[in-house]
DNA sequence: TAACTAATAACAAACGATTATCATAAATGA
DNA sequence: TCATTTATGATAATCGTTTGTTATTAGTTA
């Protein structure tokens, strides 16, 4: 690899004033500029970044903590950030914690041992001690940490309302709710206190089913769902926290001999690529993935460069009606 | 953040000492060895991996290049090469090219501008001029490159095969093989080219559809599809070189009336989580996806130690039946 | 011609860690 | 006691870049 150094021998020149003309300070001549450009081109120079990030004190580069990757909605996550980092000219170190506290400890570290510029945190189960002085910006979606740290979420409690309401105006009088890790506090908790208010207001009755991390991280809710569904055989309409999980319901309900959205109505949420893809395809709650990326990376741009920033953002989310709550418009 | 100079202060000793108590080399006493670890817990001492990676010329990063992120096979395999990254003491530099010529070039200048120790390759549309005189090693996946670089993949001509001699043993007589990107070459051709040689053995027709790389990026085979079986309506068998699109298929198929797997035989490939969640649930050819992350980090590792490695290394697939060829065992 | 600007050289410090060399000193052992 | 081993200090170079200082030159302008 050729150096800074290199590329003003080659051109003639000195280091100092290669330097100037890369970074564009100081007086430059267009012909010391064509020198050094010819002399890049020739030693297929490429900065050092490395040395660079050592000398700034910092790098540009952004440290995102999830608990999955293959998980539909973490991967249009992941994906929506990259997108907006890379516009900003962020690059993405990608952290995959598994929901495991070690291995998010161990990424944190890494993260700062990296001079990471900030972090953008999407894992569930940390703690947030971890990131108590660790003196980098942290962003969190969904997951507020109370610590200073700004948090981008969806509106989980309208959401929540929103899939009650349709339920319920779909005429459904047993419902069932497959919520969250019940070991664990998140945003996505508001989903479950929405759901009930809305239920209570309409005097609808319906059981909360709490999952167990083991499940979220294999995504496999199929035995949960079909137990719960023989416990509570008078259920007519569910709500599901991922569509993962209504797909998921979708396949018992078919083995049960449950005939959606005849005997059932389900909504899920998300609205990731399995909702249009599932028979029938699946009413679900949207979350605006990227509008959410994209002002989490601002924030954390913005929080870098020092400013002050929002401490909770919290973006709407919508029903999207497709086939699990009735025909569809299409047949 | 403290610095190795701060500890040394504070433990009372010089950097040179402390620096070798970091990295066990030398003559260190207890003693020392116990006053470094108090000072590093109380001034929360995080070495630079920054300096450290100037110092010994080569991070300890992997730039991992992947065409997209939302596409389940592509999350599936970032989701497992992490995971083996990771065991192995790498980070995840995370590259989406987005299949965007532009975006590549930049992203792997990234890389090299970042001193990555490697680069793993999933793209598809890479020329690879670009990969000409890097001087880093490249493990490819699901592409050969030619140049010298070593590749991982699965046996694609397998699959193909297995996926005729499969719609044919099912008495399809007319098959319709969604295929890939016209203007591009990668070893996923050679599906197509396995699957032509069963068909030909067994004299049944079939028509190749070629895809575009808009429908690749935005995952939306849907139109094609539909234009596809208007105007082949004989079609009872049909071979789609992914999951998402024979998914997508089986949308088609319910909205032309189509019904799966009684009129029409259906197999995909990968095998990624939404197979098993389609109604009827997809048929596919499981691609070890797992090994071939192993096997590309285990290379990766390998070429980075200097060592020589495998130029190609192809996996077997394997058939996975479900329900789009047939009536599955559990019902 | 003096005073200025523009362009570059020459040199060195700094970022934070590693590492090498040499020196020093205590502990150990024969 | 002398030689050896063990442990540490002191100092400096290095990785590749940025940046600051001072000096030097050529050209411009008043």
């Amino acid at each position: 690899m050729a150096t800074l150094k290199d590329v003003a021998k080659e051109a003639g020149l000195t280091t100092s004033t290669v330097s100037r003309i890369l970074n564009n300070r100081g007086y430059i001549s267009d012909n010391a500029r064509q020198k050094v450009d010819v002399a890049m081109k020739k030693l297929n120079y490429q900065p050092n970044e490395v040395a660079r990030s050592l000398h700034r004190k910092s790098t540009n580069t952004i440290g995102l903590i999830v608990p999955h990757i293959r998980h539909p909605y973490f991967s249009e996550m992941i994906s929506n950030l990259e997108d907006q980092a890379y516009d900003k000219g962020y690059r993405i170190l990608l952290c995959n914690s598994q929901s495991i506290q070690e291995k998010e400890t161990e990424y944190i570290n890494i993260c700062t041992g990296n001079q990471v510029a900030g972090i953008i945190l999407c894992s569930g189960t940390v703690s947030m001690e971890l990131f108590e002085g660790i003196g980098i910006p942290v962003i969190t979606m969904e997951r507020f940490l109370g610590n200073g740290t700004a948090s981008v979420e969806c509106d989980n409690k309208q959401g929540g309302a929103l899939a009650a309401q349709k339920l319920i105006s779909c005429g459904c009088k047993n419902l069932l709710h497959v919520g969250n890790i019940g070991t664990i506090t998140m945003p996505a908790d508001q989903r479950t206190e929405g759901f009930r208010e809305a239920c209570e207001k309409n005097n609808i009755p319906f059981v909360e089913l709490l999952t167990e991390e083991g499940q979220y991280n294999s995504m496999a809710y199929g035995e949960l769902i079909a137990e719960a569904l023989r416990k509570y055989p008078e259920t007519d309409g569910l709500f599901a926290n991922s569509d993962v999980i209504a797909a998921q319901t979708l396949q018992v309900c078919r083995k049960m001999g449950i005939v959606v959205p005849e005997h059932m109505k389900i909504i899920g949420f998300d609205d990731v690529n399995i909702a249009s893809l599932t028979t029938p395809q699946l009413t679900t709650i949207h979350q605006p993935v990227k509008e959410m990326a994209e002002i989490a990376v601002n924030l954390l741009h913005d929080s870098i460069a020092g400013k002050m920033v929002a401490r909770r953002t919290v973006l709407p989310v919508r029903l999207v009606e497709r086939e699990t709550t009735g025909f569809s418009a299409g047949f």
